[in-house]
Order: C-alpha cells, then sequence, then structure tokens
DNA sequence: TATCTCTGATTTATATATAGACCATAATGC
DNA sequence: GCATTATGGTCTATATATAAATCAGAGATA
C-alpha cells in the first residue's frame, strides 16, 4: 500500500521538467499542430499534454518521451543510431562492474 | 473514466527510457550505493527504482528525474545554469510566438 | 465586430502505478 | 566452503494519474 505520497522534487528535476513541456510546446507551435491534435498522436488525452508542457513531474515518462520524439526533440540530443551506440557502450561497461554492491560489512565486532 | 489503455511507444522512446536506466544503473554502481539506499535517498520504494533501471516507461517522470539527479546524470547536458538560462530563451520565444494554432476553417463550404 | 476554435481549468470514474511485504537466487567477503 | 547481503521477482492494498466531459474565456480569422 502506497505510503501517502507528498513527494518532494529537486530545483534541477523541476526546472529540467518545466523546460522540457516549454521544448514541446514551442515545437508543438511550430509544427501547427493543435493540442488535441499532438493529444491524439501521442495517444493520450489533451489534459495529460497540457499537464507535460507545464511540467508536472507527476506524468509517466512514457507519455512525455512519447509526445516529445512527435515534435522532434531529440532526447539525449541523440538518433536512433545514436541511442542505440550508447546502450551498447553503456551495457558494455556495465558488464565489467561488480553485479552488486557490497556493504563493508557493519557487523565489524561491536560487541564489547 | 480512462479507456482500457495499452498505450503504445516508439522504439526511440523506449531505447531511451532503456539507455537513461542503464545510465543511472552504472551511476550507482560507481557511486556504491545499493538499490535500496539511493532509492531512500530519492524518496521511492526500492522496486520502483528497479523498474526505471531497467527502462519502463511506466513510470512518473519526477521519479525517474530525481533518481537521475541524484546519481549525477545531467538531463539535457545542462547544468542549473544553463537550464535556466535555455528556460528563459525558450519563453521569450514562446511569447512571441501566436497564442493558439488556428486550423484553416475546415468550413470551406462544402455544402453543394 | 462577430464567430469559431483553441486553450485552460475543473470534475468524476476508473485503471493503474506505487509501497511494502515476501521469497528465491546470486554474488560478495570472509 | 559458509554467512551475509544485494538483487530480482511476485503479490496485495491503496493512493493517484489518467480519460472523458464540461465550461469559460482568450484569441484568431473573416
Amino acid at each position: 500500500m502506497p505510503k501517502s505520497i507528498t513527494r518532494t522534487y529537486s530545483q534541477y528535476s523541476r526546472d529540467a521538467a518545466v523546460l522540457l513541456g516549454a521544448l514541446i510546446r514551442e515545437a508543438r507551435n511550430a509544427s501547427k499542430l493543435t493540442a488535441q491534435e499532438l493529444a491524439d498522436r501521442a495517444g493520450i488525452s489533451r489534459g495529460l499534454l497540457q499537464r507535460i508542457e507545464k511540467g508536472n513531474l507527476k506524468c509517466e515518462i512514457g507519455a512525455v518521451f512519447e509526445v516529445a520524439t512527435i515534435v522532434g526533440i531529440k532526447l539525449f540530443e541523440a538518433d536512433e543510431r545514436d541511442l542505440n551506440q550508447q546502450l551498447r557502450h553503456t551495457n558494455e561497461k556495465l558488464a565489467l562492474m561488480p553485479k552488486s554492491v557490497r556493504r563493508p560489512s557493519k557487523k565489524v565486532k561491536d560487541d564489547f
């Protein structure tokens, strides 16, 4: 059962979301798309698109990414090919890392 | 009432989410943080962090951004100052744009 | 000016994401 | 090897994000 929420966000996260929303709106206007049209293309409601464009952090990331992609905003400033390349590279690095993080055993004799 | 979902995502969105998740995991390992520790810092559950690291698109963007920020992943490859600057710039451009997109009146006499 | 429509906001019902508990497995350190 | 701990699942209850409908007002075009 979810604990009674009230999540707190860093200033950076808030700013990033607001910026992304503004970029989306700008791109949408440039594309001469109405909010309803873009929402339809993304398969979401107009209300959700409004919240995304306002930088609301309580939206599912899939919807945000989808809208951004449709209006041509490159996440990570990378196209599909770059994305795959980065992903491969990252996976290679992950493969070389220890599979789990181990904290130096807390039980270092505190019994005396 | 929400329509019975089953959203569809573009390949690009999926790849972007998977990459972001991998970057988060890599950064977490590099920081020697356990999943539980990072989840605690972000104020989310360990299960949610797991889904984020797997690139699940059905997570709230606030949680994803927050985690990314904590482990030092710069969204938009920009720091706080850059973010504000970009935001101001974008807002300026938005202020110059028409407030709404107007489709050339569909009712152009289709009655004959 | 007047009309048309896009936008913004609110409300409601419901689908669903989340927290928390649990268990099994894997990986680490000794 | 053994003990310990992190990870990766699953399951359930509930908080909440979402879709849809509605309304008011702004803004664009004629």
